[in-house]
DNA sequence: GAATAGTGTTAGCGGATGCTAACATTTTAC
DNA sequence: GTAAAATGTTAGCATCCGCTAACACTATTC
Protein backbone atom coordinates (compact mmCIF):
# COMPACT_ATOMS: atom_id res chain seq x y z
CA UNK A 1 0.00 0.00 0.00
CA UNK A 2 1.76 3.27 -1.07
CA UNK A 3 0.01 6.13 0.82
CA UNK A 4 1.09 8.53 -2.31
CA UNK A 5 -0.72 6.65 -4.76
CA UNK A 6 -4.06 6.18 -2.97
CA UNK A 7 -3.85 10.30 -2.67
CA UNK A 8 -3.27 10.78 -6.18
CA UNK A 9 -6.57 8.95 -7.00
CA UNK A 10 -8.27 10.78 -3.94
CA UNK A 11 -7.57 14.27 -5.12
CA UNK A 12 -8.62 13.03 -9.19
CA UNK A 13 -11.70 11.64 -7.67
CA UNK A 14 -12.46 14.94 -5.68
CA UNK A 15 -11.81 16.92 -8.66
CA UNK A 16 -13.77 15.20 -11.23
CA UNK A 17 -16.26 14.11 -9.06
CA UNK A 18 -17.23 18.06 -8.24
CA UNK A 19 -17.24 19.18 -11.73
CA UNK A 20 -19.43 16.89 -13.31
CA UNK A 21 -21.01 14.71 -10.54
CA UNK A 22 -20.72 11.10 -9.64
CA UNK A 23 -22.50 9.70 -12.47
CA UNK A 24 -20.72 11.82 -14.96
CA UNK A 25 -17.06 10.54 -14.05
CA UNK A 26 -15.86 7.51 -15.13
CA UNK A 27 -13.16 5.02 -13.53
CA UNK A 28 -10.75 5.69 -16.77
CA UNK A 29 -11.03 9.44 -16.33
CA UNK A 30 -10.26 9.45 -13.01
CA UNK A 31 -7.00 6.79 -13.76
CA UNK A 32 -6.17 9.23 -16.37
CA UNK A 33 -6.76 12.30 -14.19
CA UNK A 34 -4.50 10.97 -11.34
CA UNK A 35 -1.71 9.11 -13.67
CA UNK A 36 -2.53 5.81 -12.62
CA UNK A 37 -3.77 2.36 -14.29
CA UNK A 38 -7.46 2.45 -14.45
CA UNK A 39 -7.06 -1.37 -12.22
CA UNK A 40 -5.03 0.79 -9.24
CA UNK A 41 -8.21 2.53 -8.03
CA UNK A 42 -9.91 -0.85 -7.96
CA UNK A 43 -7.20 -2.47 -6.12
CA UNK A 44 -6.96 0.35 -3.50
CA UNK A 45 -11.27 0.94 -3.54
CA UNK A 46 -12.70 -2.21 -4.38
CA UNK A 47 -15.19 0.19 -6.48
CA UNK A 48 -16.73 3.22 -7.87
CA UNK A 49 -19.21 3.81 -5.15
CA UNK A 50 -16.54 3.39 -2.48
CA UNK A 51 -13.73 5.42 -3.51
CA UNK A 52 -16.36 7.88 -3.81
CA UNK A 53 -17.35 7.68 -0.27
CA UNK A 54 -13.52 7.74 1.18
CA UNK A 55 -13.14 11.05 -1.22
CA UNK A 56 -15.88 12.56 1.01
CA UNK A 57 -14.41 11.18 3.99
CA UNK A 58 -10.76 12.39 3.36
CA UNK A 59 -12.08 16.05 2.33
CA UNK A 60 -14.62 17.20 4.70
CA UNK A 61 -13.98 19.70 6.66
CA UNK A 62 -15.96 19.76 9.83
CA UNK A 63 -16.49 23.26 11.36
CA UNK A 64 -15.92 23.94 15.14
CA UNK A 65 -18.78 25.61 15.70
CA UNK A 66 -19.86 25.29 18.85
CA UNK A 67 -16.22 26.49 20.17
CA UNK A 68 -16.63 29.73 18.44
CA UNK A 69 -19.85 30.77 20.00
CA UNK A 70 -18.70 29.20 23.42
CA UNK A 71 -15.10 31.25 23.41
CA UNK A 72 -14.78 33.81 20.55
CA UNK A 73 -17.74 36.25 20.63
CA UNK A 74 -18.21 39.24 22.44
CA UNK A 75 -21.00 40.16 22.02
CA UNK A 76 -20.88 43.55 20.21
CA UNK A 77 -23.47 42.30 17.04
CA UNK A 78 -21.42 43.68 14.11
CA UNK A 79 -18.24 42.00 15.48
CA UNK A 80 -19.71 38.79 16.10
CA UNK A 81 -21.98 38.31 13.09
CA UNK A 82 -18.89 38.98 10.88
CA UNK A 83 -16.59 36.45 13.04
CA UNK A 84 -19.75 33.88 12.63
CA UNK A 85 -19.79 34.73 8.82
CA UNK A 86 -16.14 34.77 7.83
CA UNK A 87 -16.11 31.38 9.72
CA UNK A 88 -19.06 30.29 8.08
CA UNK A 89 -17.50 31.26 4.76
CA UNK A 90 -14.41 28.95 5.46
CA UNK A 91 -16.08 25.89 5.72
CA UNK A 92 -18.12 26.68 2.70
CA UNK A 93 -14.64 27.78 0.62
CA UNK A 94 -13.19 24.14 2.65
CA UNK A 95 -15.92 22.22 1.80
CA UNK A 96 -16.23 23.44 -1.53
CA UNK A 97 -16.04 20.58 -3.20
CA UNK A 98 -17.79 18.01 -1.43
CA UNK A 99 -20.77 20.58 -1.70
CA UNK A 100 -20.86 20.72 -5.39
CA UNK A 101 -20.45 17.34 -5.48
CA UNK A 102 -23.31 16.60 -3.25
CA UNK A 103 -25.44 19.30 -5.39
CA UNK A 104 -24.53 17.76 -8.33
CA UNK A 105 -25.11 13.73 -7.98
CA UNK A 106 -28.47 13.02 -7.53
CA UNK A 107 -31.33 13.45 -4.82
CA UNK A 108 -30.98 17.02 -3.39
CA UNK A 109 -32.87 16.47 -0.38
CA UNK A 110 -31.40 13.61 1.22
CA UNK A 111 -29.50 12.62 3.30
CA UNK A 112 -29.01 14.65 6.22
CA UNK A 113 -25.33 13.99 7.36
CA UNK A 114 -24.11 16.10 4.28
CA UNK A 115 -22.44 19.29 5.11
CA UNK A 116 -24.82 20.60 3.10
CA UNK A 117 -27.69 20.19 5.16
CA UNK A 118 -25.57 19.30 8.41
CA UNK A 119 -23.35 22.39 9.34
CA UNK A 120 -26.15 24.73 8.40
CA UNK A 121 -28.17 23.29 10.45
CA UNK A 122 -26.20 23.29 13.75
CA UNK A 123 -25.21 26.66 12.49
CA UNK A 124 -28.80 27.63 12.92
CA UNK A 125 -29.92 26.60 16.06
CA UNK A 126 -26.69 28.58 17.68
CA UNK A 127 -27.03 31.31 15.80
CA UNK A 128 -30.60 31.97 16.87
CA UNK A 129 -29.59 31.30 20.76
CA UNK A 130 -26.82 34.09 20.15
CA UNK A 131 -29.47 36.37 18.52
CA UNK A 132 -32.15 35.57 21.47
CA UNK A 133 -29.97 36.72 23.71
CA UNK A 134 -28.81 39.87 22.33
CA UNK A 135 -32.38 40.50 22.05
CA UNK A 136 -32.96 40.21 25.67
CA UNK A 137 -30.32 42.36 26.20
CA UNK A 138 -31.94 44.90 23.67
CA UNK A 139 -29.47 45.05 20.93
CA UNK A 140 -31.95 44.11 18.54
CA UNK A 141 -35.64 44.02 17.85
CA UNK A 142 -35.92 41.69 14.65
CA UNK A 143 -37.37 38.12 15.03
CA UNK A 144 -34.34 35.94 15.70
CA UNK A 145 -35.22 33.04 13.54
CA UNK A 146 -36.15 35.11 10.58
CA UNK A 147 -32.77 37.08 11.32
CA UNK A 148 -30.42 33.80 11.99
CA UNK A 149 -32.20 32.01 8.46
CA UNK A 150 -31.75 35.54 6.72
CA UNK A 151 -27.91 35.45 7.79
CA UNK A 152 -27.48 32.11 6.31
CA UNK A 153 -28.87 32.44 3.12
CA UNK A 154 -27.14 35.73 2.59
CA UNK A 155 -23.61 33.71 3.26
CA UNK A 156 -24.80 31.02 1.29
CA UNK A 157 -25.61 33.30 -1.32
CA UNK A 158 -22.15 35.05 -1.59
CA UNK A 159 -20.62 31.60 -1.77
CA UNK A 160 -22.68 29.65 -4.79
CA UNK A 161 -22.88 33.21 -6.77
CA UNK A 162 -19.07 33.17 -6.80
CA UNK A 163 -18.90 29.28 -7.18
CA UNK A 164 -21.47 30.18 -10.42
CA UNK A 165 -20.92 33.09 -11.72
CA UNK A 166 -17.55 34.82 -11.14
CA UNK A 167 -18.31 37.23 -13.68
CA UNK A 168 -20.65 38.79 -11.34
CA UNK A 169 -18.43 40.08 -8.83
CA UNK A 170 -15.21 40.40 -10.71
CA UNK A 171 -14.85 43.46 -9.32
CA UNK A 172 -15.48 43.12 -6.08
CA UNK A 173 -13.99 40.69 -3.67
CA UNK A 174 -16.44 38.35 -1.32
CA UNK A 175 -14.88 39.50 1.87
CA UNK A 176 -15.18 43.46 1.49
CA UNK A 177 -18.73 42.49 0.22
CA UNK A 178 -20.28 40.81 3.20
CA UNK A 179 -17.85 42.83 6.00
CA UNK A 180 -20.17 45.25 4.39
CA UNK A 181 -23.98 43.87 4.30
CA UNK A 182 -22.78 42.67 7.96
CA UNK A 183 -21.95 46.57 8.75
CA UNK A 184 -25.26 47.41 6.85
CA UNK A 185 -27.44 44.50 8.81
CA UNK A 186 -25.89 45.68 12.11
CA UNK A 187 -26.59 49.10 11.76
CA UNK A 188 -30.41 48.20 10.12
CA UNK A 189 -30.86 45.99 13.18
CA UNK A 190 -30.05 48.11 15.94
CA UNK A 191 -32.48 50.20 17.49
CA UNK B 1 -47.87 14.38 -34.42
CA UNK B 2 -49.64 15.09 -31.38
CA UNK B 3 -48.81 17.69 -29.39
CA UNK B 4 -49.83 16.12 -25.93
CA UNK B 5 -47.65 13.63 -26.05
CA UNK B 6 -44.26 16.27 -26.98
CA UNK B 7 -46.04 17.92 -23.95
CA UNK B 8 -46.09 15.19 -21.80
CA UNK B 9 -42.52 14.06 -22.98
CA UNK B 10 -40.68 17.53 -22.46
CA UNK B 11 -42.54 17.75 -19.17
CA UNK B 12 -41.28 14.64 -18.03
CA UNK B 13 -37.56 15.24 -19.63
CA UNK B 14 -37.29 18.34 -17.50
CA UNK B 15 -38.24 16.82 -14.22
CA UNK B 16 -35.94 14.49 -14.74
CA UNK B 17 -33.49 16.41 -16.13
CA UNK B 18 -33.71 18.93 -12.91
CA UNK B 19 -33.79 16.17 -10.35
CA UNK B 20 -30.55 13.85 -11.27
CA UNK B 21 -28.47 16.06 -14.65
CA UNK B 22 -28.47 15.60 -17.88
CA UNK B 23 -25.79 12.35 -18.55
CA UNK B 24 -27.97 10.80 -15.38
CA UNK B 25 -31.24 10.89 -17.20
CA UNK B 26 -31.89 7.82 -19.48
CA UNK B 27 -33.97 7.28 -22.43
CA UNK B 28 -35.72 4.79 -20.89
CA UNK B 29 -36.17 6.61 -17.85
CA UNK B 30 -37.89 9.56 -19.48
CA UNK B 31 -40.37 7.24 -21.42
CA UNK B 32 -41.14 5.71 -18.53
CA UNK B 33 -41.89 8.99 -16.75
CA UNK B 34 -43.90 10.44 -19.66
CA UNK B 35 -45.83 7.01 -19.95
CA UNK B 36 -44.56 6.45 -23.19
CA UNK B 37 -42.51 4.23 -25.39
CA UNK B 38 -39.20 4.83 -25.66
CA UNK B 39 -38.84 5.01 -29.71
CA UNK B 40 -41.94 7.95 -29.61
CA UNK B 41 -39.43 10.07 -27.79
CA UNK B 42 -36.62 9.71 -30.60
CA UNK B 43 -39.67 10.26 -33.66
CA UNK B 44 -40.40 13.32 -31.61
CA UNK B 45 -36.86 14.60 -30.71
CA UNK B 46 -34.43 12.81 -32.87
CA UNK B 47 -32.04 12.39 -30.06
CA UNK B 48 -31.03 12.92 -26.17
CA UNK B 49 -29.49 16.30 -26.83
CA UNK B 50 -32.20 18.22 -29.01
CA UNK B 51 -34.90 16.74 -26.76
CA UNK B 52 -32.79 18.63 -23.70
CA UNK B 53 -32.51 21.91 -25.73
CA UNK B 54 -36.06 21.72 -26.43
CA UNK B 55 -36.69 21.15 -22.75
CA UNK B 56 -34.92 24.07 -22.07
CA UNK B 57 -36.28 26.48 -24.57
CA UNK B 58 -39.58 25.25 -23.37
CA UNK B 59 -39.38 25.94 -19.67
CA UNK B 60 -37.07 29.07 -19.86
CA UNK B 61 -38.91 32.13 -18.69
CA UNK B 62 -37.35 35.50 -19.92
CA UNK B 63 -37.92 38.39 -17.28
CA UNK B 64 -37.64 41.87 -18.25
CA UNK B 65 -35.96 43.72 -16.02
CA UNK B 66 -35.48 46.61 -18.83
CA UNK B 67 -39.26 47.14 -18.39
CA UNK B 68 -39.08 46.46 -14.73
CA UNK B 69 -36.97 49.37 -14.44
CA UNK B 70 -38.16 51.60 -16.56
CA UNK B 71 -41.87 51.75 -15.28
CA UNK B 72 -42.59 50.54 -12.25
CA UNK B 73 -40.38 52.00 -10.01
CA UNK B 74 -40.70 55.33 -7.44
CA UNK B 75 -37.32 56.06 -6.33
CA UNK B 76 -38.28 54.91 -2.92
CA UNK B 77 -35.39 52.60 -2.11
CA UNK B 78 -37.16 50.02 0.20
CA UNK B 79 -40.28 49.67 -2.02
CA UNK B 80 -38.13 49.93 -5.05
CA UNK B 81 -35.25 46.81 -3.99
CA UNK B 82 -38.75 45.00 -2.44
CA UNK B 83 -40.50 45.32 -5.94
CA UNK B 84 -36.72 44.22 -7.90
CA UNK B 85 -36.16 41.32 -5.37
CA UNK B 86 -39.92 40.20 -5.65
CA UNK B 87 -39.76 39.86 -9.40
CA UNK B 88 -36.41 38.47 -9.20
CA UNK B 89 -37.17 35.82 -6.72
CA UNK B 90 -40.41 35.34 -8.87
CA UNK B 91 -37.69 34.92 -12.03
CA UNK B 92 -35.21 32.60 -10.20
CA UNK B 93 -38.85 30.02 -9.38
CA UNK B 94 -40.11 30.14 -12.73
CA UNK B 95 -36.76 28.98 -14.09
CA UNK B 96 -35.84 26.66 -10.94
CA UNK B 97 -35.54 23.69 -13.11
CA UNK B 98 -33.88 24.88 -15.64
CA UNK B 99 -31.36 26.30 -13.09
CA UNK B 100 -31.00 23.08 -11.17
CA UNK B 101 -30.46 21.17 -14.82
CA UNK B 102 -27.67 23.45 -15.53
CA UNK B 103 -25.89 23.11 -12.35
CA UNK B 104 -26.23 19.73 -12.35
CA UNK B 105 -24.93 19.17 -16.16
CA UNK B 106 -21.18 19.46 -16.17
CA UNK B 107 -19.46 22.56 -16.52
CA UNK B 108 -20.34 25.53 -13.70
CA UNK B 109 -18.03 28.21 -15.96
CA UNK B 110 -20.02 27.71 -19.03
CA UNK B 111 -22.48 29.09 -21.31
CA UNK B 112 -23.05 32.91 -20.82
CA UNK B 113 -26.47 32.34 -22.18
CA UNK B 114 -28.11 30.42 -19.80
CA UNK B 115 -30.54 31.75 -16.93
CA UNK B 116 -27.18 31.01 -14.35
CA UNK B 117 -25.72 33.75 -16.23
CA UNK B 118 -27.24 35.74 -17.99
CA UNK B 119 -30.30 37.26 -16.00
CA UNK B 120 -28.08 38.14 -13.16
CA UNK B 121 -25.69 39.90 -14.95
CA UNK B 122 -28.36 41.92 -17.10
CA UNK B 123 -30.06 42.46 -13.80
CA UNK B 124 -27.09 43.73 -12.03
CA UNK B 125 -26.38 46.31 -14.39
CA UNK B 126 -29.63 47.98 -14.39
CA UNK B 127 -29.10 47.79 -10.19
CA UNK B 128 -25.97 49.60 -10.29
CA UNK B 129 -27.68 52.48 -12.64
CA UNK B 130 -30.62 52.27 -10.01
CA UNK B 131 -28.01 52.70 -7.12
CA UNK B 132 -25.91 55.48 -8.85
CA UNK B 133 -28.92 57.72 -9.66
CA UNK B 134 -29.77 57.04 -5.87
CA UNK B 135 -26.81 57.70 -4.31
CA UNK B 136 -26.92 60.96 -6.61
CA UNK B 137 -29.90 62.25 -4.62
CA UNK B 138 -27.94 61.04 -1.45
CA UNK B 139 -30.38 58.32 -0.92
CA UNK B 140 -27.57 55.88 0.31
CA UNK B 141 -23.71 56.11 0.88
CA UNK B 142 -22.37 52.60 -0.31
CA UNK B 143 -20.71 51.82 -3.24
CA UNK B 144 -23.45 51.06 -5.38
CA UNK B 145 -21.81 47.75 -7.49
CA UNK B 146 -20.64 46.47 -4.12
CA UNK B 147 -24.37 46.57 -3.13
CA UNK B 148 -25.99 45.25 -6.20
CA UNK B 149 -23.71 42.47 -6.16
CA UNK B 150 -24.80 41.99 -2.11
CA UNK B 151 -28.64 42.35 -2.91
CA UNK B 152 -28.13 39.66 -5.94
CA UNK B 153 -26.46 37.64 -3.92
CA UNK B 154 -28.91 37.76 -1.06
CA UNK B 155 -31.71 36.58 -3.51
CA UNK B 156 -29.68 33.76 -4.70
CA UNK B 157 -29.11 32.75 -1.72
CA UNK B 158 -32.53 32.66 -0.39
CA UNK B 159 -33.24 30.86 -3.37
CA UNK B 160 -30.94 28.63 -3.27
CA UNK B 161 -31.31 27.51 0.62
CA UNK B 162 -34.79 27.45 -0.15
CA UNK B 163 -34.21 24.73 -2.82
CA UNK B 164 -31.50 22.70 -1.27
CA UNK B 165 -32.26 23.14 2.43
CA UNK B 166 -35.94 23.07 3.42
CA UNK B 167 -35.52 22.46 6.56
CA UNK B 168 -34.08 25.84 7.52
CA UNK B 169 -36.84 27.29 6.34
CA UNK B 170 -39.30 25.21 7.43
CA UNK B 171 -40.45 27.76 10.21
CA UNK B 172 -40.23 30.84 8.02
CA UNK B 173 -41.45 32.06 4.79
CA UNK B 174 -39.44 32.96 2.48
CA UNK B 175 -41.31 36.29 1.39
CA UNK B 176 -41.61 37.68 4.91
CA UNK B 177 -38.18 36.81 5.57
CA UNK B 178 -36.68 38.69 1.97
CA UNK B 179 -39.00 41.79 3.06
CA UNK B 180 -37.26 42.05 6.38
CA UNK B 181 -34.17 42.04 4.96
CA UNK B 182 -34.68 44.48 2.11
CA UNK B 183 -35.95 46.52 5.26
CA UNK B 184 -33.30 45.84 7.31
CA UNK B 185 -30.53 46.97 4.66
CA UNK B 186 -32.97 49.89 3.59
CA UNK B 187 -32.47 51.40 7.14
CA UNK B 188 -29.10 50.24 7.32
CA UNK B 189 -28.09 52.24 3.97
CA UNK B 190 -29.96 55.18 3.96
CA UNK B 191 -27.85 58.28 5.94
C1' DG C 1 -65.08 1.12 -43.51
C1' DA C 2 -60.84 2.19 -45.75
C1' DA C 3 -56.86 5.19 -45.42
C1' DT C 4 -53.81 7.46 -42.53
C1' DA C 5 -51.37 9.13 -38.58
C1' DG C 6 -49.85 8.01 -34.03
C1' DT C 7 -48.06 4.75 -30.97
C1' DG C 8 -46.31 0.26 -29.16
C1' DT C 9 -43.27 -3.95 -29.38
C1' DT C 10 -39.38 -6.47 -30.17
C1' DA C 11 -34.88 -7.27 -31.55
C1' DG C 12 -30.56 -5.63 -31.91
C1' DC C 13 -26.19 -2.85 -33.10
C1' DG C 14 -22.10 -0.31 -31.61
C1' DG C 15 -19.99 1.73 -28.08
C1' DA C 16 -19.11 2.85 -23.21
C1' DT C 17 -18.78 1.53 -18.43
C1' DG C 18 -17.78 -0.93 -14.10
C1' DC C 19 -15.12 -4.45 -12.94
C1' DT C 20 -12.18 -8.99 -13.06
C1' DA C 21 -8.47 -12.20 -14.29
C1' DA C 22 -3.94 -13.31 -15.53
C1' DC C 23 0.37 -12.07 -16.33
C1' DA C 24 4.43 -8.68 -17.08
C1' DT C 25 7.12 -5.01 -15.37
C1' DT C 26 9.02 -1.83 -12.22
C1' DT C 27 10.09 -0.18 -7.57
C1' DT C 28 11.27 -0.90 -2.91
C1' DA C 29 13.29 -3.21 1.07
C1' DC C 30 16.67 -5.85 3.29
C1' DG D 1 21.11 -8.91 -5.63
C1' DT D 2 17.13 -11.14 -4.60
C1' DA D 3 12.49 -11.41 -2.65
C1' DA D 4 8.45 -8.99 -2.10
C1' DA D 5 5.39 -5.29 -2.92
C1' DA D 6 3.38 -2.01 -6.04
C1' DT D 7 1.95 -0.91 -10.44
C1' DG D 8 1.13 -1.56 -15.43
C1' DT D 9 -0.85 -4.11 -19.56
C1' DT D 10 -3.97 -6.54 -22.06
C1' DA D 11 -8.01 -9.00 -22.80
C1' DG D 12 -12.49 -9.45 -21.85
C1' DC D 13 -17.21 -10.09 -19.56
C1' DA D 14 -21.78 -8.38 -18.45
C1' DT D 15 -24.50 -4.65 -18.49
C1' DC D 16 -26.28 -0.49 -19.93
C1' DC D 17 -27.12 3.37 -23.11
C1' DG D 18 -28.34 5.90 -27.23
C1' DC D 19 -30.39 4.89 -31.18
C1' DT D 20 -32.38 2.29 -35.50
C1' DA D 21 -35.22 -0.92 -38.15
C1' DA D 22 -39.17 -3.47 -39.07
C1' DC D 23 -43.53 -4.54 -38.15
C1' DA D 24 -48.08 -4.72 -35.46
C1' DC D 25 -51.68 -2.37 -33.40
C1' DT D 26 -54.98 1.45 -32.43
C1' DA D 27 -57.33 5.89 -32.94
C1' DT D 28 -58.81 9.38 -36.03
C1' DT D 29 -60.56 11.19 -40.17
C1' DC D 30 -63.46 11.57 -44.01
Amino acid sequence: MNNHTSEKILDASMALFSRKGYNSVTTKQIAQEAGVSEMTIFRYFENKRNLFEQAVERFMFSPKFKALFENNLVWDLETDLLKISNYYQDTLHKNQKIILMHIKSDGLDSKPESPLFKYPNELKKLLVDYLNRMKEKGALQENPEVLAVSILAVNFGFFMTYLINKTLTSNTDLESCISNLVKIITKGVTG
